[in-house]
DNA sequence: CGGGCTTATTGACCGCGGTCATCGTAAATC
DNA sequence: GATTTACGATGACCGCGGTCAATAAGCCCG
């Protein structure tokens, strides 16, 4: 792992390492806004303007964790042949993507990462990167899915995986406001199945029919 | 205006919008992060402790301005007879709803309100507030749309009016994180017609054509 | 090995958001 | 009118995120 580094190199790292689990261990045990720099660099046996050599803002750290997510897309992706069409191959990866964000990720690290993207104002953008392994599975899936007829094509594809994100960003917001309001998971399964499917796929007819 | 107020109420009620109107004025001048309490306090002639009698954090004056929108919410409301169906009435108060926020409230006063939405633990989350006059009006709609057989009758009105909210949040978060990155309004109105309404409506078939 | 160069490390320092004990005076009470 | 109470105003103060000049130490070349 360490292979061609000088020792200065390997140190530098180390103390990267060590700077960024200790803060994840810190805000776990006490949340982000309890826990200061200082505490950081002490937990890491290192002084605080060593910090801001490695993460430009406390809230870096957040973001640093949340690219960990893209791996699971990653290892997730290989699921996907499991599912017989692109509407079930979307329905399970909203699944599989509102539970890890509920379970793994948690509502205060969404916030976090929210509102950092929101206010920094050069940070890459990481939630609407359209360069991101998510965003380039979903447009595979939606071309599948025009491929086979499932899903309209008067709309590009990549277009369509941008609705996609950005309707799945807007239940995490309301999840984020709401401080876990909701059950994410079900929330979010019923919001895909209400709002992106059927804006998706090609239409077929649907009678109105009275509540109960 | 002041009737019934003692000299001191209305002493207070001077200081208060003293205040409000000096931060509105130095954060247009100079944007949100490059003005200090302390400069607002001396614009309004005050000490900077005063601030915090009136507002409990710096960003809650964003929340206060925004609170203005409700107004013209309550004044466009009253075109809404000039439409014809909840459809057309969703649409031209989408169009209305991002033109005010693309010109009237601007991408750095959208800004702070989502990230204080997100972050601040117990404020009100104006944001996600059913009880707004946005969100009753909107539910008047669906429930006229349902009743004229154009809305889907499966779900109830109210949550209706939620998913329409909430689509919408999703437009100006984007927007937000990409600081002014798109037009608000024509993409806002495009994602109307594509996400929102389709999911909304009673369907009508509509056939897979390929792109282009 | 010696000496210049590069780079990680450090902690004093700064500016700002937010707090609070104190003060002065209008309002209420008698 | 005198006395007490209530409350708006004040600015010194605190804690934290973030900066930066100075320092220490590994690296590299002659």
């Amino acid at each position: 792992m360490a292979e061609g580094m000088t020792k200065r190199q390997e140190k530098a790292r180390g103390t990267k390492q060590a700077i960024f689990e200790a803060a994840l261990r810190l805000f776990r045990e006490k949340g982000f806004d309890a826990v200061t720099v200082e505490d950081i660099a002490r937990e890491a046996g290192t002084a605080k303007g060593s910090f801001y050599t490695y993460f430009r803002t406390k809230s870096d750290i957040i973001i640093e964790e949340f690219r960990a997510i893209d791996g699971f897309y990653r290892d997730w992706s290989k699921n996907l042949k499991r599912y017989a069409g692109a509407r079930e191959k979307l329905l399970a990866f909203a699944r599989a993507q509102f539970r890890y964000v509920r379970d793994k990720v948690g509502v205060a690290t969404l916030k976090q990462l929210y509102a950092n993207n929101i206010l920094q104002p050069d940070v890459e953008k990481v939630l609407i990167d359209t360069d991101r392994f998510l965003h380039r599975m979903v447009r595979a899936i939606m071309e599948e899915g025009q491929a086979a007829l499932e899903f309209r094509a008067d709309i590009a594809a990549d277009r369509l995986a941008l609705l996609y994100d950005r309707s799945f960003r807007a239940v995490f917001l309301d999840w984020a406001i709401s401080s876990d309001g909701f059950d994410l998971v079900k929330e979010g399964v019923e919001w895909c199945e209400t709002m992106v499917l059927p804006a998706i796929e090609v239409r077929t007819a649907r009678q109105a029919r009275p509540s109960g």
